[in-house]
DNA sequence: GACAATTACTTGCGTACGCAACCTTCTTCG
DNA sequence: CGAAGAAGGTTGCGTACGCAAGTAATTGTC
C-alpha cells in the first residue's frame, strides 16, 4: 500500500493547528492562573453552573469533561479543598455523588468569566473575520462529529 | 467595564474546537499506541528526521516542541532508553547536547509514518472541503502568529 | 585575564492524570 | 428471592511534565 502523503495546504493547516493549540492552552493557563484556576478548574465550574441544580453526578461531568473517573475525582478533590465545590451524596441512589457548586464557586466563576472571555477573545479569535468564525465552527462541528463516530 | 460575551457564533466555534481537541489527541494517542509511541515521541522524531544531520540542540528542540527544558530530557530519556535517539556531545560547545536520531529511530519513524498520516487524514481532515482545510490553514497562520505576538 | 552574567542541561520535588484493582450499590434474570 | 452482572466512585501505582535549584561551560566587561 503506497502512502498519500498531505499535501502542501493540509500540511500547513495541521502544523499551525498543532502548534497553535499548545500555546493556545498554555496562554490560557496563565491568564487564568491569577484567579487560582486551571483550565481544568474553570471547565468544571462552567459545567456545573450550568447544570440543574448547578450539580452533577460525577459519572456526567466525567464524560462531560473527558476525563477518566480517577483523574475527575483528583480534579474535584483540589475543587472541594479550596470550597468552590462539594460533594453530595444522591439519595435515590446511593452509588453516586453530586458535585455541586458552592456559593464561593458560583461567586468565584463570576468574577473570574470576564477575564477568561477577554483572554479567548483575544488569544483564539483575534484577527479573525466574522467568515472564519463561522468557518470554524463548520469545520470543529464536523471534526467533533466524526470523532464521536470513529472511535475506533 | 461591561463584559461582551461569546456570540452565538463564536460560541460554537470555541466549544466544538476545545472538545475535538482533547479528543482528537487522545485518539491519535491510540492510533500511535502500537508502535510503541506517545504523540510526543513522534514529534521528536520527526522534528530531528527534518533536522541537518537528523540532530537538534536540546535547546532548539525543546522550543519546537514548546516543552521544558527538564520535560525534554525526560522525553529524551525514554526514546534513548528504547534506541531510538542518542545523545551526543557537542565538540565546539561542551555544554550543548544533541539529540540524534539512530539508525532504529529512523526506521521507527519510517514504520510508523503511513499510519500518522493515514491517522491525520481520518481524524482531522475527513469530511472537510478543500476550501475548509485552506480555511484552517489560515486561520491557525493567523492564530499561531497572534499567540507568539503576546506572549502577556 | 579575572569575574560577573548568561546559556545549556540535569535533578529534586510537586502536581495531574490514566489504568487496574477494589468496594459499594443497583439491576437483571433465573 | 438470590446470585450474577453492571454501574458509580475511590485508591494504589506508574508516567509525564513544570518549576526551582544546581552544575558546568561560555561570553561579556572592565
Amino acid at each position: 500500500m503506497t502512502t498519500t502523503w498531505l499535501s502542501a495546504s493540509e500540511m500547513r493547516a495541521w502544523r499551525n493547528f498543532i502548534e497553535s493549540v499548545s500555546t493556545l492552552t498554555a496562554a490560557m493557563e496563565n491568564d487564568l492562573a491569577p484567579f487560582g484556576l486551571t483550565n481544568g478548574d474553570y471547565e468544571v465550574l462552567v459545567r456545573l453552573s450550568e447544570a440543574e441544580s448547578e450539580r452533577l453526578r460525577m459519572c456526567d461531568l466525567a464524560t462531560a469533561l473527558q476525563l477518566s473517573p480517577s483523574g475527575l475525582t483528583r480534579r474535584l478533590d483540589g475543587l472541594v479543598t479550596t470550597g468552590l465545590v462539594e460533594r453530595v451524596a444522591c439519595p435515590s441512589d446511593r452509588r453516586v455523588m453530586f458535585a455541586a457548586l458552592t456559593p464561593a464557586g458560583h461567586a468565584k466563576l463570576a468574577e473570574a468569566a470576564p477575564d477568561h472571555v477577554a483572554s479567548v477573545r483575544k488569544r483564539f479569535f483575534k484577527g479573525l473575520s466574522h467568515e472564519q468564525v463561522q468557518s470554524l465552527g463548520e469545520i470543529f462541528e464536523t471534526m467533533r462529529a466524526n470523532l464521536t463516530a470513529c472511535p475506533s
